[in-house]
DNA sequence: CAAGCTATCAAGCTATCTCTTGAATAGTGC
DNA sequence: GCACTATTCAAGAGATAGCTTGATAGCTTG
């Protein structure tokens, strides 16, 4: 009986997917097309690769069947394959901050000081009350790719020239593209400084839209 | 600024739950572990592992916070470290299933030809009814561990000699240790052998578990 | 069809991972 | 303390993965 060898063939089949998530490389490919799709060389601009090196971890991703790839034109679009591949690795990041002390703490020295969070249902409170401005201080074409209903693309690094355009009289909430993303945190800072009332959504970008297909199907059900 | 580094470093330290899924050895242990606690000795001789290659797994899972150990006496038991473990390899495994086709094929040569399923509602109302018989045909110190309300232990191995034992006017519905393990398929064969009507639960005991325990949190929220 | 750009391929060097083997350690029972 | 068992440690051989470099292939534009 071959069963031995079957179930062995099984989960080294699954392992495939396994060792897509062994790379910290990889790890920030997708954290970096959980945003927008986007271009070989623009991931590997973003994650600070080399192109070879970039294409390579991309074609991992993509035998794994994390990552779709699209001809456009002279370059090649990769982007997340569906809303599994991005709940998995938002399952693995969140995994692994709750039961790895050193993620913590990684994640603590990266961001800096804590800076005030407010979360989904507050939010959504909020604005149906007209109460907040909601800012993506994300990169523009990852604004573009996708955004929160009804916040304005302010770029960080425009935040500190742009603060006039913001209401005074509004608490402003900002977000990027996740818990572990610096941006909200230092936006909220520079409005801080600037003496604007701020705090940070703690969701992304990514978990809103999650939260929100979750939620829509749910009423579906 | 060493922001560069900083959040090399946190990938890197999420990377370190990512190796851990990264070999077919190390989510077969998990596979195991989802069932039951265990020994190394026995999650060696379920493996098919030599003692210390399998000690040396288990180190690596508990170095990436997905199993805890503890000293018993002269040996030491792991276990899964959490509900939060078992989702992330459940959700690898289906996520896996779902996306490469080659995970899809090694489950199907290995479960054989497909038994008819049914699934939690549907098995939920027919015990309501009273009109079935649900059997864990998982080994005794699975079943012991942990196991469907109202089911009744006949490990596989013990089928064919007891099926007097069931009532011989209800539909008979196996479960096991999940949807790509092999017990429940081949216990309906050998029920349909026998001439007995019988079904197989799509889900294995921790998918059962999980859900209980989602529903129950919503029923909570 | 030649030039220019993006992406991939191929080869090679290192570092890391996997499994084996044999020794060491921790706990139990006498 | 001694024998016994379960687990871990330590070292090493072989395979695999990660990154670099230089060459190659696919598109677009003129």
């Amino acid at each position: 009986m071959a069963a031995r060898q079957q179930k062995d063939a099984l989960f080294e089949a699954i392992a495939l997917m396994g060792k897509a998530f062994a790379s910290p490389v990889r790890l920030e490919l997708l954290d970096l097309l959980a945003q927008a799709p986007r271009s070989v060389e623009e991931l590997a601009r973003a994650s600070g690769q080399s192109t070879a090196n970039t294409s390579q971890h991309l074609q991992a991703l993509h035998a794994a069947g994390l990552v779709t790839r699209a001809r456009e034109g002279t370059r090649v679009r990769y982007a997340l394959a569906g809303e599994e591949a991005l709940r998995l690795w938002l399952a693995l990041r969140d995994t692994s901050a709750a039961r790895l002390a050193e993620v913590e703490r990684a994640a603590r020295d990266y961001l800096g000081d804590d800076v005030e969070a407010i979360n989904r249902d507050e939010l959504i409170a909020r604005l149906a009350r007209g109460d907040v401005v909601l800012v993506d201080v994300r990169p523009p074409q990852e604004f573009a790719a996708g955004h929160i209903d009804g916040a304005r693309s302010i770029p960080l690094a425009e935040l500190e020239q742009r603060i006039a355009e913001l209401p005074p009289d509004r608490e402003i909430i900002a977000y990027c593209r996740g818990p572990f993303c610096a941006y909200a945190h230092e936006a909220v800072r520079v409005l801080h400084t600037a003496g604007r009332a701020a705090r940070r959504l703690r969701d992304g970008m990514p978990e809103w839209q999650l939260a929100e297909n979750t939620s829509a199907h749910d009423k579906a059900a």
